[in-house]
Formats: structure tokens, sequence, C-alpha cells
DNA sequence: AGAACCGCCTGCTTGC
DNA sequence: TGCAAGCAGGCGGTTC
């Protein structure tokens, strides 16, 4: 599933390819999407990341924001015939880039630029408002682990990452954010760093379908420690991975090196 | 207001 | 082998 990781992996490829180029026709393919412009004729004046969303900045002050939810990727298709579950197509004078997306979830939106209003500063790459995090979302009632997932807390964590930056910070899912202190907070944004980080230079997390711009497979599967590795051996303490049930979704963990604090 | 839950979707895995 | 149930999960919306 497309995390900070692997939305930054696209921002940066789809930069080499599509900024300063023109679009030649947009086209949809899926019902779900119908609405969406046709965005021919306008450039693209550049490409960044906004959480788990993709930004195209127009020429005309508005903006394309793509969210690839759980199954979206994009590919780029020089020639040849579009994938299965292709549901929205940008067709660009020097390429094609595709939105495949078996689930249907994702969404393309078109909008006003916001560019400047990047004042949430909840994203651990691109800016952290650590004071406010600590005022905002510390306090709080829920466990950490639905913390880090929600967006308006941190940007860009998913279940995958979630459970890697827990195991490598030492601390359970199951801790109530309110019992954890400052310090905690501090090494646990940097153990985040840390994994977010590995997870943009390996390209992603290729666990099941995740693939780059290029149809590539990422390489930071290698390095999880939790994550999927139920009733295996933790590679630090040498305990069993447990998995557990968190808001529906399942978060593996290490009691060994994370303790229990239900 | 904040926390918890629901529904959107489809392909793959599991169990009988 | 075949078919149904179970599972995956981000996030906006709804309910408690």
């Amino acid at each position: 599933m497309p995390e900070l990781p692997e939305v930054e992996t696209l921002c940066r490829q789809l930069r080499r390819e599509i900024v300063q180029r023109r679009i030649l026709e947009t086209v949809i393919y899926d019902q779900k999407l119908e609405g969406i412009e046709n965005l021919r004729g306008r450039r693209i004046n550049g490409v960044f990341r906004r959480g788990k969303n993709i930004v195209l900045l127009l020429d005309d002050t508005k903006e394309v924001m793509i969210h690839l939810r759980m199954t979206g990727r994009l590919f780029l298709s020089p020639k040849k015939k579009r994938e299965r579950h292709t549901r929205w197509s940008l067709q660009m004078e020097n390429c094609r880039i595709d939105l495949v997306d078996p689930r249907r979830f994702a969404t393309v939106k078109l909008q006003k630029g916001q560019i400047g209003s990047g004042k949430e500063r909840n994203d651990l790459i691109t800016g952290f408002d650590f004071k406010k995090f600590m005022a905002k979302q510390a306090p709080r009632k829920v466990n950490v682990k639905m913390l880090l997932m929600e967006g308006k807390a941190v940007a860009g964590i998913g279940n995958i990452y979630a459970c890697e930056i827990l195991h490598r910070a030492g601390i359970s899912p199951y801790k109530k954010s309110a019992r954890i202190t400052s310090e905690q907070w501090k090494a646990l944004f940097q153990a985040a760093r840390r994994i977010l980080k590995t997870g943009i230079e390996k390209r992603g997390t290729s666990i099941s379908d995740w693939r780059d711009l290029y149809g590539r497979q990422g390489e930071n599967q290698f390095e999880l420690q939790v994550y999927g590795k139920e009733g295996e051996k933790c590679s630090s303490c040498g305990g069993i991975i447990s998995r557990i049930n968190q808001g529906g979704r399942s978060t593996y963990f290490c009691s060994g090196c994370q303790g229990i604090d239900q």
C-alpha cells in the first residue's frame, strides 16, 4: 500500500518525466472517476507530495491531487497497451501516465492550488512542528499506533511503517499517546525519520503489489523487522513476533523489544 | 469534542 | 476442483 516512501518515490520519478511538459489529453476509464475535467493543453509546473497525496501543479493555478489509497499505482506507459484496471490516463506530449487501481479506491481531484498552505507541518520529512504535536496530539487517549496512522496527527504513515517505527523505537502499540513522555516522542520521531528515509532510498515496500513508476519492485521489504512476520523470531531479541488487531487493522510487534503495556 | 465504527471495493487466500 | 467466506486497509462520513 502506498505510504509516504512510496508516494515520495513516485513524485521524484514523475518530476523527472513530466515537469514542464504539456498535457495532450486526459482519459477516464472508470465511471467512479467521471467528472474529472479534461486537462488538455495545460502544462505541469511542478510535482510534490502532500501527505500521501501526489500533487500536480498546473499552469493555471489549479492542481491535480491524486490519492492512491490501497492498490492505486501510477505507471509510465511508453506505447504499450493499457494495463488491466486502468482508471485514468494522463497523455503527455512525451509519455503516458496511467492510474491503475484494481480496487477502485484511488481518487483524483482537480482543485484550486493550495501551494503555500502547507502550514500543517506534520510531515516528518518535509517539516514537523513538534511543539504543536505535543500540544494537540500527544495528550490524546488513542493508542500510539492509531495516532501515528492518523493523517492529521502525522502525515503519510500507514500500517506497515507504523509497525516498523514502533518496533524500532521500542514502544508498545498498545501504549496510550497521553502516557508517552516528550523524550520518548522525540526518540520515536527520530526512529520514524530513519525508517521513512530508508523506505524512500529503497523505493518503497513491495510486499504485495507496490511498483514504482517504471513497474519495478521496491526493496524496502527486505528491511522489514515485524510487519507480516507473525510467529517469526525477532531479529533484535529473538522473541516471537505477534499480530494483534487495532481499529480493524493488523498490528505486528515484538513484546520482547516493545513490551506489552496493555 | 473526541473516540469508535462503517462502507467503499476487488483479488487473493483459506477452509470445507 | 469449486465455491463461499474471510481478509487486506486509507479515509471520509456517521454514530456514539
